[in-house]
DNA sequence: ACCATGAATAACCTAATAGTTATGTAACCG
DNA sequence: CGGTTACATAACTATTAGGTTATTCATGGT
């Protein structure tokens, strides 16, 4: 079931985790392009793109390659879909309990509860708050 | 093309993007668990393990019921599902691009190389380092 | 040789993660 | 009531992310 080793999928998830460099992905989705040109949309500095694209090389989503002073980006599609299996399973794996839980609850529903330890029953209540420090 | 709110993406993808909370969500996978169950096969303390759930619940991936003195979390599909979809999106859309590639490099190397300026030619050559700084 | 361009690096902030131990708290159990 | 269980919260530390400005470096063009 754990085809990835987390060291990658921990490196993909974070990079994908920042917006900033999800749109240089989806730039990068229509082709390759420079830092500056990576640069421009966005209202932050140069050198601060330079570590975002440092984060999405580190997990190999994107590639380096070099046409004078200027070092194009490209994307690379294997983290992606690496990571995209692995949500996708787990995503399956989810619509199965829920078939299954499904099911279940039909059943107790048929059997009563049993009383050997109360579980929280069918619907989820609403996460009542009980700590009461104002946080 | 953009159907997610961003802050959504990010929290999913923050919250995926640590082994421990991978972990938690592949228990929780199997059905409900509480707070000692999750935190049994780790070497990490309970508090820990409460805010790994705490970020896993800011991205909605797990939702609390309560049970006496036990607060059960369960595996919550839909940020899977739309994560998986995002990122589905992607690679689709790098597949097609690097079905055009292939197709334009093909072109060219008919056409032989225009000479208005050089763009790193066909095969990506290694990142070669250039900073000299020993980092 | 010189200057301009494109990008990386350094040095420095602040805020958030990820962990710790210690303590508080809500609910059950007798 | 008092103790125990299950968990949350507080307070602290270290590391990393994400940003800044200033600087260095590689290269191309003239």
């Amino acid at each position: 079931m754990n085809t990835q080793a987390t060291d990658t999928l921990d490196a993909t998830f974070l990079a994908l985790a920042d917006p900033t460099r999800r749109a240089i992905l989806a730039r990068l989705a229509l082709g390759e392009a420079t830092v500056t040109e990576l640069a421009e949309p966005f209202a932050i500095s140069q050198p601060a793109i330079s570590k975002h694209l440092k984060i999405l090389e580190r997990a190999r989503l994107i590639s380096v390659s070099q046409d004078a002073q200027r070092r194009p980006r490209r994307l690379e599609g294997q983290p992606l879909a690496e990571a995209s299996a692995w949500l996708e399973q787990y995503r399956q794996v989810w619509e199965a309990n829920y078939a299954r839980l499904d099911a279940l609850l039909a059943g107790m529903q048929r059997a009563g509860p049993k009383k050997t330890r109360r579980k929280a029953p069918a619907g989820r209540r609403p996460p009542r708050p009980h700590g009461r420090a104002k946080r």
